[in-house]
DNA sequence: CGGCATGTTGCGCA
DNA sequence: TTGCGCAACATGCC
């Protein structure tokens, strides 16, 4: 599921269904999704509430509540909500389940997550993780002055520096491999070997134009990822762009492709 | 059966 | 003290 385009789809889903909607009943079992709160304060928490807002920042969702209270939820790998109908059978895999009621129609709203390394837990206030992110490809306009300082204060390679959350939120390991193939810059190439406004800006428009793609392509095939990739998952296959064997490597333990023969390494 | 997976975190070690 | 690599988390799927 979980990375920036599909965090902003699950958000207007999200959106459409709760905003104005109260809560009935509210429930989960599942004190690992929850922590460090409780799954009874989750139960607590939503009961009679009525949603006001859906917010997103990187992978993070947040919805508020009318008295105040927040709903955050992270979808970590494997983690999806899906609407069904008011008693619908538990869907597989669910972890958490909402019933609302929204101009007078009841539905239910449930959280499924197979490997639950996902978060949801409802709280007064935000937390450390919400804060902590920096901006938003999507929502907000980078500082390029901050995004060139990350990179020439990392010794870390360019590519882990744009995963790192704190720089840009929502960027995961498929948007990081396809933006940095559309910047035409080696994942490799350590962050203060790119000290040029130009690389800065050149990896930026790269992230944007893979979320924008993204962001289509689950519009058009609304179920799954149809893998329209250029470099994620391609390793041994030509390069789209040219020709070349993309390769494989990992980096901060994640698997990355790339093209060696257009994407430049500096040093 | 082995290996890999869109994410995050915490631990051991240099 | 800081930073880094890597295992761990829990499960599905090829």
């Amino acid at each position: 599921m979980p990375e920036l385009p599909d965090v902003e789809m699950t958000r207007r889903d999200l959106k459409r269904w709760l905003v104005g909607a109260i809560v009935t009943a509210a429930d989960t079992g599942d004190a690992r999704l929850s922590r460090p709160a409780s799954p009874r304060a989750f139960a607590r928490a939503l009961l009679g509430r009525v949603f006001e807002r859906v917010e997103r920042r990187g992978k993070w969702l947040r919805l508020d509540l009318d008295h105040g209270g927040k709903v955050f939820s992270h979808l970590g790998m494997t983690g999806r909500w899906v609407r069904v109908a008011i008693g619908a059978p538990v869907v597989r895999f669910e972890r958490a389940r909402i019933d609302v009621v929204l101009r007078g129609r009841p539905f239910s709203v449930r959280y499924a997550d197979a490997r639950r390394f996902g978060r949801l837990l409802a709280v007064r206030k935000d937390i450390a993780d919400w804060n902590a992110l920096g901006p938003d490809l999507l929502a907000e306009g980078i500082d390029m002055g901050r995004f060139s300082e990350a990179l020439k204060n990392g010794r870390r390679t360019v590519k882990e520096i744009v995963m790192d959350q704190r720089v840009f939120a929502g960027v995961g390991n498929i948007l990081a491999t396809e933006g940095l193939w559309i910047a035409r810059i080696d994942p490799r190439s350590p962050g203060n070997a790119l000290l040029l406004p130009a690389d800065a800006r050149t990896i930026a428009r790269g992230l944007r134009s893979a979320i924008a793609r993204e962001l289509a392509n689950r519009k058009q095939y609304a179920d799954g990822r149809a893998d329209s990739f250029f470099a994620y998952g391609r390793a041994g296959q030509p390069c789209p762009r040219c020709g070349t064997r993309l390769s494989k490597v990992v980096l901060g333990g994640r698997t990355t492709a790339f093209c060696s023969g257009c994407q430049v390494r500096r040093q």
